[in-house]
DNA sequence: CTAGCTGCAAATCCTTTGCAAGAAA
DNA sequence: TTTCTTGCAAAGGATTTGCAGCTAG
C-alpha cells in the first residue's frame, strides 16, 4: 500500500549539510555565490551548490526568488515569511513587521475564489537617508 | 532658469518607435524576445531592442520586472499596475482589479520612512476549478 | 556637422548539464 | 553493492558591450 505522501529521503552529504547550516544562520535570502563562499571551505563545488539548492527547492525545504538583477536568492522555507523593503540606492534592507498584505490577500480570496497558498512580495523604494542625501 | 523636471529628450528612431508601439498593444508585460520578434520586421537588431528598452526604463517610461525563470518582462509604465494570481495546478492566470496592496504600501511608507518606488507581487494559489477537482 | 544610435560579434553573468569518479546507505 | 551525489569542464540562455559606421536633429 503506497503512502499518498511522497516519502522524502535523501542522502545526507557534506554539501547539503553545509548549505542548510549556512541558510539557517542567514536572516535574509542569499545568493548562490554567498552560499558557495561558505561551502567552498568544505571543498564544495559551485555546481554542487546549485544542485543541492535546486534539490531542496524541489523538496520544498528552500524557497527561491529572483532579484531584479537576475540573481536567485535562497532562504529556508521554514523561515517566517518576512518581507523587506530594499533601498534602490544603497541596497539597505529593512524588515517589515508582519505581513502587510495579509488582509489584502483575504479580500482577494473572497473576490477571486482562489485559495491563496503563497505569495512573494518585493518592495523597492528609497530609504530616508538616501532621500535626504538626494535633496541636498 | 532650469526646470526642476529633467528634460526628456531623445532621438526618435525606428527602433524606439517600434518598441513603444508594440508595448502599447501589449496587455501584459512581455519578454525582450517577443519585442524583438515584432521589431525585427523593421530590421531592428536584438541589442538595439535591449538598449532601447533599458533606455526607456532609465527614463521611467517602461517598467521592467524579472520573472521567476530569470527573464526580464517589460511593460509601459503608463499601463496600470496589474497583478495576477497564478494557479499552482493549472497555471491559469487571473488578473486582479487594481492593486490590492496600494493601501498597505501607503501604511508602509509611513511606518518606515521609505519612499516606495516599485513593488512586485506574485500571488500563488489554487483556482476554484482545481479546488473542486481536488475535492472530488 | 555632431552627438547620439545602431549593427555586429564577441563577451559576460548566472545557471545548468554530461559524464566518469566518489560516497552514503 | 547499488544508487545517489559530486567535481570538473563545457554548454546554455539572457543580457551587455566595444567599436566602427550610420542618422536624426
Amino acid at each position: 500500500m503506497a503512502s499518498d505522501m511522497e516519502t522524502i529521503t535523501y542522502k545526507n552529504t557534506k554539501g547539503r549539510q553545509a548549505i542548510l547550516a549556512f541558510l539557517r544562520k542567514s536572516d535574509y535570502p542569499v545568493t548562490a555565490v554567498k552560499i558557495y563562499n561558505a561551502a567552498k571551505k568544505e571543498g564544495i563545488n559551485f555546481s554542487t551548490v546549485y544542485r543541492c539548492l535546486n534539490f531542496f527547492v524541489g523538496k520544498g525545504l528552500i524557497h527561491k526568488e529572483v532579484s531584479p538583477d537576475h540573481v536567485s536568492l535562497f532562504s529556508l522555507a521554514s523561515h517566517p515569511d518576512k518581507h523587506v523593503i530594499v533601498c534602490l540606492k544603497c541596497h539597505k534592507r529593512v524588515e517589515i513587521e508582519g505581513c502587510p498584505y495579509e488582509e489584502a490577500n483575504k479580500a482577494l480570496e473572497k473576490g477571486t475564489g482562489f485559495k491563496i497558498v503563497d505569495h512573494n512580495a518585493e518592495i523597492y523604494g528609497i530609504c530616508p537617508e538616501c532621500q535626504k542625501k538626494a535633496s541636498e
